[in-house]
RNA sequence: GGUCCCGUAGUGUAGCGGUUAUCACGCCUGCCUGUCACGCAGGAGAUCGCGGGUUCGAUUCCCGUCGGGACCGCCA
């Protein structure tokens, strides 16, 4: 039998078209002498109708029908008449006749209900994944994928650009996340990692004269999962020669636009906003804000420094600060015990506590009011806060990263519970001027903020060695809805400037080498300026589908504890495994099951 | 590593110190020629995650454990 159609294509264009459909059994409606199978494919539904005036042998077959049966029909395609139009369908208008029927799989009842309203628990969900990819859903997430990887790809080729891949077994380096290890067999007590990204052999592409190279890649990191992070992730990769962040930026812009346009035909304007990376923290507390709503963080430090009231004064004093947030009318919907619940929230980021006051006709009320009842200090407070009659005020007064943290998950909180945000918007924002560099208290030294690799902005250089807290790089990440979806930068192509960013990461001039070696050494050969950016493409994915787990936008992925229900994997290996790999397991063979 | 939440027929749930363990969908059988959340009649299906404790009695309370989820830490 040769398929003429898809299912769910099948329109009255067909009509009195004699057709040969393949699919999977949704439902069967038995009326006796007469039964209506919903067909599906990956395309849509469509209604087969099986009949004793039609062909009394295919109705028998289809009585021993079931759901998730895999069928091929041949019949005419012909009209519904009037009132047996079904709306819901695409393929509504139409029914197929059927005239032959063949059963091609029968199938067990699946463990459940293969249909988008089914409400499963994930963990079954990804142990019969493939029942669940069934799901009109998920193969609109899947499709959904496909097109944004095809304009990611057909831009990038019309701008020149070439895919070329790099390697999955590869060195492990120090900075970053937790390498995925591969043991090597033929250099036995040796290791590959896993690439958290292809960093450096973009850049040394760059060198060798691609001078426009990308990559739609897995990468690897062995770190605790949340809802937009698996172990194994896809990033589209992307490098340039000679370009300025300026320009690299622009691209990206029109390459964004295109792409939301393409996929979800919503027309965005160039250039998007950009914000610095302090600006976003101090009005948002957020490094990637989510901009469709406002309600943004008040600076308080000057009414608070010389505030009557201890746990304000004293956190300005001590070095910290205070914000504020203004949640608009939101005084009555919040009792005491409400209130406790956002403080509950705060503290869940090392807040103390959580200050509130709510402003009325009579002016500010709640337990810390009394320490704002002059009459000027109250007064800038609520010009400051930009409060009216019935809002409610929040404090947070700590060091610095716990006001951001603490507030920022705040505002998050009530954006979405009050329900705030736009969810069909698409709110891009570039964040600029990163410092380069952040310390690690309990390390003590400095980490990379971006990657070693990140050029610091011309005019900071000079500083990198004096006071390297206050080198900006020339870095810049892409921000959606208050997800980080991409991040890029300028790199350092000139060995002498990566040696010093090295030296200011605390590796010995040795350790360097040893690492990073391949990399000085390709400096010494001629390597042009080069930048680029790299895309989290289920994240950017799973935002466009307008889901909130990137789970749902990957065919075969991991559950929260890094594991695969479906296979079962990560598992025990043999003994002989190991052996060959010269390993030998610390814990106990009981527990590995190995004999 | 930490905090919190959840485990009851195939699925989603209700419930509670003593029940014949609730309901819906699904499943099975029969009837039904215009259904599309088909309908009607009947039926099967649950060691209430597992182990221990408290109790006359535990699915219910307590402890442990296993599995899952959310979050903090972690994620250059």
């Amino acid at each position: 039998m040769e398929r003429t159609a898809y299912c769910g294509q099948i329109t009255s264009k067909y009509k009195d078209e004699t057709v040969k459909v393949a699919g999977w059994v949704q439902k069967r409606r038995d009326l006796g002498g007469m039964i209506f199978v919903d067909l599906r494919d990956r395309e849509g539904l469509v209604q087969v109708v099986f009949n004793t005036d039609q062909n009394k042998e295919a109705l028998e077959t289809a009585e021993k029908i079931r759901s998730e049966f895999i069928i091929a029909v041949e019949g005419k395609v012909v009209l519904r008449e009037d009132g047996q139009i079904n709306t819901n369908l695409n393929t509504g208008e139409i029914e197929i006749l059927a005239e032959k029927v063949d059963i091609l799989s029968e199938a067990k009842t699946p463990a459940f209900e293969i249909a988008d309203a089914a409400e499963v628990s994930d963990d079954l969900r990804l142990k019969y994944r493939y029942l669940d990819l069934r799901r009109p859903k998920m193969q609109d997430n899947m499709k959904l994928r496909h097109q944004v990887k095809k304009v990611f790809r057909d831009f990038l080729d019309d701008e020149g650009f070439l895919d070329i891949e790099t390697p999955y077994l590869t060195k492990s380096t120090p900075e970053g996340a937790r390498d995925y290890l591969v043991p090597s067999r033929v250099n036995q007590g040796k290791f590959f990692a896993l690439p958290q990204s292809p960093q450096l052999f973009k850049q040394l592409l760059m060198s060798s004269g691609y001078d426009r190279y990308y990559q739609i890649v897995r990468c690897f990191r062995d770190e605790d999962l949340r809802g937009d992070r698996q172990p194994e992730f896809t990033q589209v990769d992307i490098e340039t020669s000679f370009m300025k962040k300026e320009d690299i930026q622009s691209m990206i812009e029109k390459l964004l636009v295109l792409l939301v346009k393409e996929v979800k035909g919503i027309t965005l304007k160039a250039p998007f906003k950009r914000l610095t990376y302090r600006e976003a923290m101090e009005r948002f507390g957020s490094d990637k804000p989510d901009l469709r709503f406002d309600m943004e963080l008040v600076d308080l430090n000057e009414i608070a420094k010389n505030s009557t009231f201890k746990v304000f004064s004293s956190a300005v004093k001590n070095g910290g600060m205070v914000k504020g947030l203004t949640v608009k009318g939101a005084a009555k919907k919040f009792s005491r015990k409400n209130i406790d619940a956002l403080e509950t929230i705060a503290k869940i980021y090392g807040a103390k506590g959580l200050a509130w006051m709510k402003m009325t006709e009579e002016g500010l009320t709640g337990s810390i009011a009394k320490f704002f009842n002059d009459e000027e200090i109250s007064r800038a407070l609520i010009e400051k806060m930009d409060a009216d009659a019935g809002d409610l005020l929040l404090f947070v007064a700590d060091n610095k990263s716990v006001v951001y943290d603490a507030l920022g998950a705040l505002r998050l909180h009530l954006g979405k519970e009050l329900n705030l945000i736009d969810e069909s918007e698409l709110k891009f924002a570039w964040i600029v001027e990163w410092p380069l560099l952040e310390y690690d208290e309990e390390e003590e030294r400095y980490n990379a903020a971006h990657h070693p690799f990140t050029k610091p902005v011309e005019a900071d250089i000079e500083k990198l060695a004096a006071e390297p807290e206050n080198v900006m790089a020339d870095a810049y990440d892409i921000v959606l809805n208050g997800y980080e979806i991409g991040g890029g930068s300028i790199r350092i192509h000139k060995r002498e400037l990566q040696e010093e960013m090295l030296s200011a990461l605390g590796f010995s001039k040795e350790e360097a080498y040893n690492q990073f070696g391949f990399l000085l050494d390709a400096m010494d050969y001629g390597f042009p300026p080069h930048g680029g950016i790299a895309f989290g493409l289920d994240r950017l994915v799973m935002i466009l589908a307008g889901e909130n787990n990137i789970r749902e936008v990957i065919a075969f992925p991991k559950n929260g504890k890094a594991v695969d229900p479906l296979t079962d994997a990560p598992s025990f290996v043999s003994s002989e495994q190991l052996a060959e790999l010269g390993l030998r397991l610390k814990i106990d063979e009981e527990q590995t099951g190995g004999e």
